[in-house]
RNA sequence: GGCCCCGUGGUGUAGUCGGUUAACACACCCGCCUGUCACGUGGGAGAUCGCGGGUUCGAGUCCCGUCGGGGCCGCCA
């Protein structure tokens, strides 16, 4: 090829020397008799002046914003004064002989210049449906380009770090059989065999499991998976998954090389050292402090038994909820909390189940406010509130108040303003083997079908299945979930009786998971894995509000792609050779 | 299925109590300008105010509906 450098390449090393460009006009300053140039490619930026003797000097003057050229010049220093500190290049320039278009180009519907030349960039506020619509330009700015680059470099790292343990990359079907799991499955209509249906993998992992009993022993995958809901901030319909499954392995195996692993990409890809072993948070101890199965553990603010504060007082509707069962739980908000605050916070309460955010202020004249005539300021104080400062509670089933203080405190911590740094990653582990669905009536897994009990834990599956714990992790980030996972059950016997607790005839097990219940009869080693939430690990390291911005061609909140128009319409003849007719 | 927020030149916004010419910045086009780097400077073009209906003498503004976008609940093992 032609071009000799990348733009941004281009420093004071080459001061002297020829070089041939070749890329976009990020920007063009016109002085009338001297015109320069912003040449920018994916690396960076370097200044090109165009004197008006050179031959050069017609062309440069038509040249417009985002314009594709070849330009052929000499390196030189700048003038001393006229160094740009904001620049890599900004101490030299490129003094330009000869420039050609290559290609015209439009005026984009919105700017990509600024990024590249540290200003603050507009695009970053224009509607998002505008830069998926065009996101060939919203890719080009300096931003986007770094996430795409960070996102190579991830699963870079991840492909070295899992080889040298010994894991196999191995690559599982698109097209396959449609598994009663968890999510709405995307279903592909067979031509060959009319009224029948592939559907799309939520994940690989009945595969994986094979795999094992196939003798791979170390498996892993960057694998699409795709599920048929409705999308989210941090959901869309086809994302990536990190999937890893190990053989002969126990938990803490499997925690102990995600810890390095997880360790090694945040040291080779953004320079921060993380302490190992994370924490390992039971479930039921998350849930008690955090009102949260992923708690964001930056900050404290811990959910607090409140029964003892309540003893005796008349406050009815909080008694009446302790003889039926229930638990008082409380938070201290380190404030004097408006009631305009409170308000807020007793919606987000709602929202999430409670029945209501009961709150009390101390002052140093005693307590005050909300619900002070039925409580003691000495009781409060001796439960930790001092003055200043706000107690929320929350009564209600111990599941309901929890979640919702859960998110009262995340939203208390964003009222306050309390910082939220650093990267937080820790294990919630004993997750409950199965929970009761009241809708259905009956016991059912939490993780999937799949997940093998702590063996200690068995004589309990007919006695108490609430208090049977799962051999089941979470890998969460500041809150957020980036990985689960679990120790899968290898044994026939114990398969059969999960079923058996979960409600599902033998037979029915046998029809749609058959080939899998099969397979575990020829000799499946015990094994278990994970998988990664992989977009979600790169939006929280880029600090994208969004996985949508570290995914090159998501789709909007509608499962659109503004870009291309999918869905759309197809030709009555593919339907018709799909054997498929539209209902209106 | 539900709750909340947002739709005004290419982009981002302003538009007061309903009042006649819809404002500002950036971008764009043309002229001038030899050391700029948010270049400067003079001029210019550019808006079915998402769409439909209603109230009114008069609607960007009020009401109803609808479409589109975003956040959340449900859903997502």
């Amino acid at each position: 090829m032609k071009r000799t450098h990348y733009c941004g390449a281009v420093n004071e090393d080459h001061v002297g020397k020829a070089v041939i460009l070749q890329g976009w006009v990020n920007r063009r300053r016109d002085l009338g008799g001297l015109i320069f140039l912003d040449l920018r490619d994916r690396e960076g930026l370097v200044q090109v002046v165009v004197d008006p003797e050179s031959p050069a000097f017609a062309t440069a003057e038509r040249l417009r914003g985002e314009y594709v050229v070849e330009v052929e010049g000499d390196v030189r220093l700048r003038p001393a004064e006229q160094v740009n500190p904001e620049l890599a290049s900004g101490k030299i320039e490129v003094v330009a002989r000869r420039i050609e278009v290559l290609n015209e180009a439009l005026t984009p519907p919105f700017p990509v210049d600024a990024s590249w030349r540290g200003e603050d960039d507009p695009a970053e506020r224009v509607n998002e449906d505008l830069r998926l619509k065009y996101r060939y330009l919203d890719l080009r700015r300096q931003k986007m380009l770094a996430r795409l680059k960070l996102r190579h470099q991830v699963e870079h790292l991840i492909w070295r770090f899992l080889s040298d343990e010994g894991f196999l990359q191995v690559e599982t079907p698109f097209l396959t059989r449609s598994t009663p799991e968890g999510a709405r499955d995307f279903l592909v209509p067979s031509r060959l065999e009319p009224g029948k249906f592939y559907a799309l993998p939520q994940s690989p992992q009945l595969f994986k499991q094979m795999l094992m009993v196939a003798g791979v022993d170390r498996y892993f995958q960057i694998a699409r998976c795709f599920r048929d809901e409705d999308l989210r901030a941090d959901r869309q319909p086809d994302f990536t998954q990190l999937d890893m499954e190990m053989s002969f392995v126990s938990q803490e195996d499997v925690w102990e090389i995600n810890e390095r692993l997880v360790q090694y990409v945040f040291r080779e890809a953004l320079g921060v050292e993380l302490a190992l072993p994370f924490p390992r948070l039971p479930y039921q101890e998350a849930l008690e402090r955090y009102g949260s199965d992923k708690p964001d553990t930056r900050f404290g603010l811990e959910i607090r038994p409140a029964e003892d504060v309540f003893a005796g007082s008349d406050f009815r509707a909080f008694a009446g909820v302790v003889e039926d069962g229930g638990v008082v739980r409380g938070l201290v908000a380190p404030a004097e909390l408006s009631r305009k605050q409170i308000a807020g916070l007793e919606e987000v309460a709602k929202r999430y189940g409670a029945k209501g955010l009961a709150w009390v202020k101390l002052t140093s004249d005693g307590a005050s406010g909300g619900i002070a005539k039925f409580l003691e300021a000495e009781r409060l104080r001796a439960w930790g509130l001092a003055p200043g400062q706000t107690a929320l509670f929350v009564a209600d089933d111990r599941q309901v108040a929890l979640e919702a203080l859960g998110q009262v405190r995340l939203a208390l911590a964003e009222l306050l303003g309390i910082e939220r740094t650093g990267w937080n990653f820790l294990w919630v582990v004993d997750f409950p083997l199965l929970e009761w669905d009241s809708d259905l009536e009956l016991w059912t897994y939490m993780h999937h079908p799949f997940t093998s009990p702590y063996e200690e834990d068995l004589p309990l599956l007919d006695r108490d299945p609430a208090s049977v714990r799962a051999k089941a992790y979470d890998l969460v980030l500041n809150g957020t979930e980036v990985g689960g996972g679990s120790i899968r059950i290898h044994r026939m016997e114990l398969q059969e009786k999960m079923f058996a607790v979960l409600g599902i005839p033998k037979q029915e097990a046998e029809e749609k998971f058959g080939f899998f219940l099969e397979a575990l009869r020829y000799g499946a080693p015990p094994h278990g894995g994970i998988a990664w939430g992989l977009d979600r690990f790169l939006a929280l390291m880029s600090g994208a509000e969004s996985i949508r911005e570290v995914i090159p061609f998501p789709k909007n909140q509608s499962g659109r792609d503004p870009l291309t128009g999918a869905p759309a319409p197809v030709a009555p003849e593919q339907l018709a050779e799909l054997h498929l007719k539209i209902v209106e």
